[in-house]
DNA sequence: GTAAATACATAACTTTCTTATGTATATTTG
DNA sequence: CAAATATACATAAGAAAGTTATGTATTTAC
């Protein structure tokens, strides 16, 4: 499949976690393979989590104390779901709260208002 | 003055190029102070440039070609001002496109659509 | 049975920003 | 007029958050 991956992946920086949150707001629990592939397919492929920032963000959350984890086994394998504590919880609605105040922010200066962006490639 | 500053700067993470380009292209030359204040003064006070970080910013742009400099007297002291040569105006419109697709990313990812945030402080 | 997908993890490194510090002139305010 | 604030530049040490590379292992698809 060939990914019309257009811009870098700097931009993702600070908002990692705000993802995972709000995904894992919106769905329960998941596992962070599942994180991945969900991320993956809700941007049509645009934004892709490395595993190398994906997991040690969940290590780093969770011993924040924004998640707890249930390991289920899977034949020989073992899965590991994170689902939100009440703290978490809180967070997600602070982190992505943030995020739209900054995204607000951004298009002022911008002048991003009526701006139809560049066609696809 | 109070500022409602809510949100972590590292939100601003790989967007300081994006605004000091299109500022640039907007306004056609700009000084290093004036950046600051105009971003705040756009934003309302919600994002605050940081020397430390503007600064060595424009030095790497310049650099790599997208900026150039003219220095201007005001009295004894010095006034630095920039602006955008062909490639920095290209890269201008690149980054803001960037952060357009990222934004829509990110909205799609987060079920941002009809979100309408939480109320100022 | 080999390649690709699934599923986790960590370590070295890079980039980018924050915080702190430094220098100096101009303006405002009490 | 003295002091505080604003204007105006600059750099260096350190932190934070990614990328890239690597490692292990099972399961599925061709």
């Amino acid at each position: 499949m060939y990914i019309c991956s257009m811009y870098s992946k700097e931009l993702l920086k600070g908002t990692l976690q705000t993802i995972i949150l709000q995904l894992l707001s919106e769905h329960g629990k998941m596992y962070g393979y599942e994180i991945t592939q969900k991320v993956k397919s809700l941007s049509d492929g645009e934004l892709l989590l490395t595993e190398g920032a994906l997991y040690p963000s969940l290590h780093k959350m969770e011993a924040k104390g924004l998640l707890t984890t249930e390991k289920v086994a899977l034949g020989k394998r073992v899965r590991k779901y994170y689902h939100l504590t009440p703290a978490g919880e809180a967070a997600a609605v602070q982190k992505v709260s943030e995020f739209s105040a900054f995204v607000e922010s951004m298009r002022k200066i911008l002048s991003l208002d009526e701006n139809p962006g560049l066609e696809p490639c």
